[in-house]
DNA sequence: CTATAATGTGACCTGCTGGTCATATGACCT
DNA sequence: AGGTCATATGACCAGCAGGTCACATTATAG
């Protein structure tokens, strides 16, 4: 994590700061990232730099807290339309949700997701951690579908945590590559084409979930 | 591609490089692959490398070619345990044999995902040509499924084939990762636990792509 | 045996990397 | 004023990168 000195900073030099290292990373990745880039163009010295953080990766750490911070404050002020959700309505929601903070904060996620999803797919031990959060919650979103009747209990849980998961990242990232293509990202999301294509998307995992396995058993 | 230099070397020699560049790529990605690294272990000079090879990536890119060749080597002496099969049923077989494939040569599909899953998600271009490949088939076997009355014809042809690969990346990645773990990969693979792990993750998607644009549109 | 062409070699080049440190600056206190 | 302490600086370091090239070795042909 950054040192104190680094907190101290005036705002605007602070963000001026991560803002070099969220555009270095959203290009470079984790791995070839420079740190004389990143000096370079936040306009301060090499030996700030590390006056501010221990290397590379504590930066990257502190982006992550702030992407996980800002994503906690813009999913506080939404609610879900509806009170009595279905867990997949509600999933759905949810994504949708991360998809337009996705738009909201482009490079800043596009940065984090290509670490995450790129590197960290091989070297995801620093990682792990991060991971586990994401993917408690669909374990209990998972496990509340199937108090509620809306999934067979014979499921596999694990299984379904890994499909919510595998979506979710694809889904990101295909939002991340086209949106980046166009030149309102937040307009393109909001479209009703985008909106059909990810109901779509994730109809499809929702109805093989609702059956799966009892007709798995069946169907062999 | 590699200079005719190369070619003409004895087979044994040609593999001791192309060994000790499968195992840079597996273990560093093509960024951070180091040539000096590859000359080291494959006991060649750097500047025979440089004889052989324009660069890193023309190394890559006919490691990509090799792994090609003999994958499709594999399949001619794989056939379809039934001639009159359903589409799906054909997708799952072809899924198991490209695992069984995988698992006979882990290192090198674990260099070559590395690089065409992790960076190519962001440098797509360079190897776009590569995928274009993988996805017409996928356009086909749908169209086919279609064609059968196994799927639904008014179902988004672009978006079942981006589910379809979206799996096969998936599953080949969750092998690889949990693969290497093994101390006997292939035997790992045919056992009957992970079938049917991968007969489950198939089936959720061949359940919800067989329904779902009729029942999409009634549930919307 | 000699001449020519092909192949092999590693010292060497430049450029960039992450990281250090002696020194300079300037805000704040007495 | 002088003193102190956090902050800022950029020249500098060692290490490694990709890539080159003059020269050494070996194979082929006449």
């Amino acid at each position: 994590m950054p040192k104190q000195t680094f907190l101290n900073l005036p705002e605007e030099k602070r963000n001026h700061i991560i803002n070099a290292a969220v555009d270095e990373f959203a290009q470079y990745g984790l791995e070839n990232a420079s740190t004389n880039h990143i000096v370079e163009n936040s306009g301060i010295s090499k030996g700030s730099f590390y006056q501010y953080f221990e290397d590379k990766q504590d930066v990257f750490m502190y982006l992550l807290t702030v992407l996980e911070r800002e994503k906690m404050e813009y999913f506080k002020g939404k609610h879900p339309p509806s009170t009595n959700m279905d867990t997949f309505e509600y999933f759905r929601w949810m994504i949708k949700a991360g998809m337009e903070f996705n738009s909201a904060y482009p490079r800043m996620v596009q940065a984090v997701s290509r670490v995450l999803l790129g590197e960290g797919l091989y070297y995801a031990k620093t990682f792990a951690e991060h991971r586990l959060k994401t993917i408690k919650a669909f374990e209990m979103m998972i496990n509340q579908a199937i108090e509620r009747g809306e999934v067979d209990p014979s499921v596999d849980v694990e299984l379904a945590m890994m499909i919510m998961e595998t979506w979710s990242n694809a889904i990101s990232t295909y939002i991340l590559n086209e949106g980046m293509k166009q030149k309102d990202i937040m307009k393109w999301v909001r479209s009703a084409k985008t909106q059909e294509k990810i109901d779509k998307l994730l109809y499809v995992m929702e109805y093989g979930l609702r059956k799966t396995e009892s007709e798995f058993v069946k169907h062999f």
